[in-house]
DNA sequence: GGCGTTGTTCGATCATTGTCGAACAAGGGT
DNA sequence: ACCCTTGTTCGACAATGATCGAACAACGCC
């Protein structure tokens, strides 16, 4: 099946933000910011495969990554231009807190 | 007691960003930004007092908002400033998408 | 003092969601 | 063909959170 990839203009501000307001969903995201491309399996922050791919998940149908099948693996990465030009300032303003220690 | 307003630098983002990731708070928040000081009483968006009053609490203890007693009644404004300052562009970037017809 | 107005708090309910293990699917390599 | 690796999906469960009515508290006013 497709990956769900919606537009970003689609999807209400409201699923943005509930995306983004966990902790493992932000540590993704601050590591697709710095690291580019990932692939699934290096995005491993102390929960299981399962739980990754459900928050991979949630961040795709939030319209704010994209994902491409590469061998066996995924390869995930943040929609950068089109979150800074919907909402500029977002992505800067939540990732400028740094991670915890 | 008092009311807990904490400093928004020792709020996580993940609670600010779950504090907006509401569609009645987002309401809140725009009025807010539109209209100033706001009594409790006059953001009415459908839902009940007690609703109301905890969504004001979850905004209020997220760093996002001030309270303060005016007779019977309680009015409440936006920390635009402080949000600003720590998250340049999250409120602007936030209350761009234009609320629902 | 008594009453109405304005909010908060409590307890309950119901939906959402984060989490996991296990089962399944798809690829690549040997 | 077999197996191992990589992810997804499927229940299940626990925790969180949105919602309400009712009870309570604080204030102003008559």
């Amino acid at each position: 099946m497709e990956p769900h990839e919606p537009d970003l203009t689609v999807v209400p501000v409201t699923s943005v933000l509930a995306a983004l307001a966990d902790d493992v969903r932000l540590q993704i995201v601050r590591a697709l910011a710095e690291g580019g491309e990932a692939a699934c399996g290096s995005l491993d922050f102390g929960v299981s495969k399962a739980t990754r791919s459900h928050h991979l998940k949630v961040l795709r149908e939030a319209g704010l990554t994209r994902t491409r099948a590469a061998g066996t693996s995924r390869l995930v990465r943040l929609r950068r231009d089109e979150v800074d030009k919907l909402y500029p300032g977002l992505l800067d303003a939540v990732l400028s807190q740094r991670p915890p220690a």
